[in-house]
DNA sequence: CTGAAAGCGCTTACAG
DNA sequence: CTGAAAGCGCTTACAG
């Protein structure tokens, strides 16, 4: 009869599975990590006891010698709501949980207000608890970035470009994607096309602005941007109203939203003048979340690769790990447009 | 001019500040903790020297000692695409992150298969490198639960009931505000009113069903319980269809979904058929998400506290740390019914 | 093939 | 008030 040990009171050591083998610890470690040099008997023995006893190495103590953490930090500020009206995290997470865990990596999920991030996460850098950061959360000027490359911490961002520097990242073609969706509003028949975006801080809006702009400029129409603002249909709402009560030869006849939240505004805005969706404004959204298959009219939408983005982020960030100086550091995946009734159909068909 | 250490090469000990200090590392250690027992001197001295040097003491170290990881699980099936199209969960990590941060505790992201998730947690939970675990994606027959509780591992689950066992959990009151609900409808009027469920396994939904039947008893109507599903508007809209196209007299004018997207099925549904919502046929949701806000027409429905469900979670799990029997360890927050236009005004002032 | 010993970076009684 | 030493649970040269 085994003897079984009583996990209530003191957790095994490794110590006392090499008495039960009566061997020595050194021992026991090489049959834990599969190393050579020990003897087949020898071997089975102490593998059958640890499978027994149901002994696990302790992660802290075999950490501190390797001077790893295993560990990679995903960091969101929770401040803005607009992290909440946002509803792509779960579906990267997902991603990032993956392939993080496919390497037996942990995912440390730091959701902390904007002021505190910097601090809270090179402390977290600085005690050895984080190996990399993965960082989905930036606009232009988050200083957080310059002190982790300073730190020389393996750092990605996702869904933001950092221009000025060598930082890592990994981003789906905004720029492209929307100029399809544009192409396809024109393709459709529309001249008058607005955009109405949000904030240009993210890189994001910033491609989604451009690819806007070159679609409609090679095709030798004007662009009408309207102010940038957030990513909320109240934005959405108040920046079609604007753009509606243009005196009639400026006044689109389709919008071009940066987000579904934002689309959802433009339409509840056509409505309250009346306007009907898609037959007298066409609008478009982005980013393909459940308010663009079930708003009314369902929207066209660019949908965009989460899984693979955050699989993709924790390739590269391995990579850095490896090696400080490893390429290619930055990846575009490209979006999908998905056609819907809300950009109507060819309005040459209807005329 | 102060000696900076060069933090590329090598990362400081607390030797070094020792040394750095003319100290014994005990000395450092006792500075680094805020432990009486160093003369004020000796103590602002160190104290610059940690400051300038931007040393922080090894966090596994520190456990390795403490037997203690200082974080904390929070566990997801990836597989079921369910998780993805239930959008409550970046709210949830905020309040279980915001928690967790404050008491300077880690939160741990788990997203595993179902069928690799008992093993993965339990491997972590026996390497030492969670303190306890949170379980918002849990149904019955999940032996993940007796598991943990075997092993006598701090645990608490959210949106679900434990109801065998002394397991921990925070729940929203689901019965009460669908019983509150299915009383809204029938104030303004209706009498034959269906119920469009979702998974059975959740006790969300037990309750659901329960707080529905409760509702129409009392009053003396009949409920109307359609087959429970997935949550998916497709299972909304095939429910709905079959209750349409029931004998007249059986008919429902209103249906309680249990969730805002099984709502938005049902809505589909119900336009499929011609029938104008309110009008013709009441629908309502339940979670208060975006497609609530957005929907055509807007969904009345439950909207669940859910950062302070993630609070609370924590607070019991360190309740549960601290002592095994600690008590209270459940606790019913309430939801909130938000009427929207899906569920109409008075049927009586319609006639 | 196997063991004894040193060491990873801390903390904590125990002396003084 | 301060230091020297032992120890947390592992791994890793170094002997044999």
């Amino acid at each position: 009869m085994p003897v079984v040990h009583d996990t209530r009171t003191k957790k095994l050591t490794i110590h006392d599975i090499a008495r039960m083998a009566s061997v020595s610890a050194g021992t026991v470690s090489r049959v834990i990590n599969d190393q050579p040099g020990v003897g087949e008997q020898t071997r089975a023995r102490i593998k059958a006891i640890i499978e027994e006893q149901g002994y696990q190495a302790s992660f802290f103590a075999r950490n501190l010698l390797a001077r790893r953490s295993f560990a990679v930090g995903l960091v969101f500020s929770t401040a803005p709501s607009e992290l909440f009206s946002h509803p792509v995290y779960p579906q990267l997470m997902g991603g990032i949980g993956d392939a993080l865990g496919a390497a037996s990596y942990t995912l440390t999920l730091i959701t902390v207000p904007a002021d505190e991030r910097e601090e809270r996460v090179l402390r977290e850098v600085a005690d050895g608890r984080l190996d990399g950061v993965i960082l989905p959360d930036i606009r232009s000027g988050d200083t957080i970035v310059d002190a982790l490359r300073d730190l020389e911490t393996p750092t990605v961002l996702i869904g933001h470009r950092d221009a000025h520097s060598d930082t890592a990242w990994v981003d789906c073609d905004h720029d492209h994607a929307i100029a399809e969706l544009t192409r396809h509003l024109i393709a459709v028949g529309h001249t008058h096309i607005g955009l109405v975006n949000g904030p240009e801080e993210f890189s994001a809006c910033a491609l989604r602005a451009a690819g806007y702009r070159a679609a409609l400029t090679d095709a030798g129409l004007t662009p009408r941007q309207e102010q940038p603002g957030s990513f909320s249909a109240e934005h959405g709402y108040r920046a079609t109203l604007n753009l509606i009560d243009l005196p009639l030869a400026e006044r689109p006849t389709a919008i071009v939203a940066a987000s579904d939240v934002i689309a959802v505004g433009c339409i509840e805005a056509a409505r309250s003048r009346g306007l009907r969706v898609p037959d007298d404004l066409a609008v478009t959204g982005f980013d393909d979340t459940m308010l663009a298959r079930y708003s009314h009219p369902p929207l066209t939408t660019v949908s965009v690769p989460l899984t693979d983005m955050g699989h993709m982020a924790v390739h590269i960030l391995f990579s850095i790990m490896q090696d400080k100086q490893a390429r290619p550091r930055t990846m575009v995946l490209p979006g999908e447009v998905i056609v819907r009734p809300s950009s109507g159909v060819s309005r040459r068909l209807l005329q």
